[in-house]
Formats: structure tokens, C-alpha cells, sequence
DNA sequence: CAATGTGAATTCTTTCACAGCC
DNA sequence: GGCTGTGAAAGAATTCACATTG
């Protein structure tokens, strides 16, 4: 979140901003945030605040952001084309390399630029290019498989959003955003709170 | 994530789950699921465990889960239309009630048997199909209009997938998933911690 | 001055451990 | 015997408040 409100800022033209100004925009308490900053090294100035552009390039460079990051999805479904062409997928150094499906009527299409490939074909193409994220957009029913095989090319990090709960193997780190469960923070505050506290979800 | 470890039981025939169990597939400890539950009134039987199904019945009772939730979507773009097919949209009592766009082009085709409407017509389709929920699925450069919208029409509870930051109304709560953080954390874990631990997001 | 970075205080969360119950 | 629900302990996170610095 702090990254995402520097980099408007940037784009704003803004070259300074104190502690309580990002704080407040990000819905945080000051000192929180002087504290999570902390933890990338000091890089404010008393008296004035935090330069832009060097807090952003920090940051990008502990989140490793710029590096080429190519990424498999697997699954061609609607879920899985719209994430090959979505914005956060094909920027900030994420590639879609590869995208995989078991059925055969999608092997072949094209989207955004990449081929769907059949699923068996994962092995060969994570080792061709050189892939270590994988993305699942497949029904429940096939995410388990799915992750399984990923883990077994070498594939370390995983974002699924397949409507179920995996259990991936130890060395493996599962991510996985829960639409249903995302609109159920909602039912559940319209149906408690009849809302009245801010919110947005953080992310470090 | 308690909810559908439970839901998986239940269609498996289980039960009766004990605290241990539903904490190992959940990847937390045994008495943080006691804790969590314990919010929800007192459900286990020592020296059984919980009912599956009566605890299934009264978290979906706690997240109003049941209840019919008609939706708008907002952008009816790649994204937003993957979502309205998606399977997390259109089950649990969640309805895609209407689709909105700016784009006359989209305006008319039908997506999984929702008609896409012009954003202007919001306020109406709001009113008809009495809509508390709203979805953002536009690019950056709406988000903002769009949320304001939805607010001056009296949606309260908002889930954007916008890759921007949108300050809201005092009394609107806005859910913000972010794609690029969330492939974020995995690029932060690869680089880093060249990954261990286990992981599953969370949402009670 | 104005605003950082951080000890110290506070508040919240997690976990232990066990009395009570089935 | 086996497992829940929860006081009490341990551990984290947040926030205050201020000495320090450009």
C-alpha cells in the first residue's frame, strides 16, 4: 500500500512527504509507519520527511519489484485469461510467460501475446523460462493437481484462486485470495457495523 | 478459510471435527480456532469436537451468508466479466444483479445472463434490484469517479480490484485486493526467505 | 523549527495449561 | 479418556512521547 501511494505521488510530481501525511492517506498511525519504515533502514530527514523517490526505489528493491519475474497461470478459463491481460499481472517486472490448460480446445489460442499450452507441457516450459511464480485459475476441483505439479517443476511460490483450501507441499509458499470470502468481509460488516469505520486492505 | 474447511468436511460426510484437526488443516493452533469459534457462542462438545454442520450453519448465520446479495460490477472489461462468470460471484447468496460500463461498445452484450448496462443508468439499477454491494473492476483512472458513484447511490460496502489507492466516503467501507501486492508478496518471500513456512491467507 | 527514529508504555493477539464436561 | 472453553502468561504490534537532527 505505502508503495502504491509513493508511486502516485511521484507521478503527481511530489518529492517529499512526511510521515504523517503518507499516514494519513494509508489510513495508518504516523509512528506505525515511521516503524514499518524503519525496518528498510533510515531513510528520512528530520525536518522535512521522506524523499519520493529514493523511499519508493527502496522499497521496490525489497519487494525485489524490477527484477523480470516470469509467471506460469495455469488455467485458460475466464478467470485465468483476464488475469493475463489484467494491469497488475504485466507490469512492475511481472511477465506472463506461460499459460497452461488441460483442455484441448483452449491449446493453441493465443492471449495477450502468449500461447495456452496443455498442462504437460509445464515441466519443459518452467525450465525454459526459467518461471518460479505460478498463478492458479483453475475450478477447485483441479486446484490441488495443479499445485502439486508446479511444485514438482520447481515452483515455489504459488497465488491461487481456486475456490478451495490446498495443502501445498512444506518448501512450497501457497498464497490464495478468496473472492467469495473477500465479498463475505463485506456481508459481514453490511450486515453488523451497517458501516461506519474506513478501511483498506494493507499489504506491507 | 474455517468456513470452507468446514464446507469440504461436510460434502465429505464428516461430522463431527475436533479443534486439533480443523487447526491442522488450517495451519494455526489448536487454541487460536478455539478462540476464533469461541466468538461465535459456545459449539463443541468436550471430548467430541464440533458438529460440522450446526458450526458451518452459524458462521454462514455470523458472515450473513444465505442471505440474497444482489451485486453491481463496475467495468465490464476483462476483468469484470471474468468475475461476473466467476464461481466466488454467483454462489453463497451472491448475484450478479446488474453490470455497468462506460464504454457504449459494451453496452447491451450480455454476460452470463446479465445485461450490461451504461454507468449512467446506476442509480436506477441500484433502486430496482435493491443493491448493497458494489465491485470495482475498472482501470486506475476510474476508480475514484466510480466509488463516489456507487456511494452517492447508497452502496455502503464496496470490493475493488482498482491497482489504485481511492479514499472514501466516511461511512462506505472499501476492500481493496490488489493483484500486484499480492504477486508482490510472493516475489518478497523468493527473494528473500527462498521459502519454508507455510502460509494460507486468512479471513476468518 | 519541523519531523525523524526509537525507548518505553500500552494494547491486542497468541499460546499454554487446566478445570470442567461428555 | 478426550476435548472444549477460558483464565492467565507470553509474545507482538501499536501508539505515545521525546531526544535528536538537518
Amino acid at each position: 500500500m505505502y508503495r502504491r501511494l509513493l508511486a502516485t505521488a511521484a507521478i503527481r510530481g511530489v518529492s517529499t512527504v512526511s510521515s504523517a501525511e503518507l499516514a494519513e492517506s494509508a489510513g495508518v498511525n504516523a509512528a506505525t509507519l515511521r516503524r514499518d519504515l524503519s525496518h528498510l533502514g533510515s531513510f528520512g530527514t528530520p525536518g522535512t520527511g521522506y524523499e519520493v523517490a529514493r523511499l519508493l526505489a527502496r522499497i521496490d528493491d525489497a519487494l525485489a519489484v524490477g527484477r523480470d519475474w516470469p509467471i506460469v497461470i495455469a488455467g485458460a478459463g475466464n478467470l485465468g485469461r483476464a488475469l493475463a491481460r489484467s494491469r497488475g499481472f504485466t507490469t512492475g517486472g511481472f511477465r506472463v510467460a506461460a499459460l497452461v490448460d488441460v483442455d484441448p480446445a483452449q491449446v493453441g489460442s493465443i492471449v495477450n501475446g502468449t500461447r495456452v499450452s496443455h498442462v504437460d507441457e509445464l515441466a519443459a516450459l518452467v525450465e525454459r523460462e526459467s518461471i518460479t511464480l505460478g498463478v492458479v485459475a483453475t475450478p477447485a476441483s483441479a486446484a490441488g493437481d495443479v499445485v502439486e505439479r508446479l511444485a514438482r517443476c520447481g515452483v515455489r511460490s504459488i497465488l491461487t484462486f481456486a475456490p478451495t483450501v490446498v495443502t501445498p507441499p512444506d518448501d512450497v509458499l501457497v498464497h490464495h485470495v478468496d473472492l467469495a470470502a473477500e465479498l463475505q468481509v463485506l456481508t459481514y460488516y453490511s450486515a453488523h457495523h451497517a458501516p461506519g469505520g474506513r478501511e483498506s486492505k494493507a499489504s506491507a
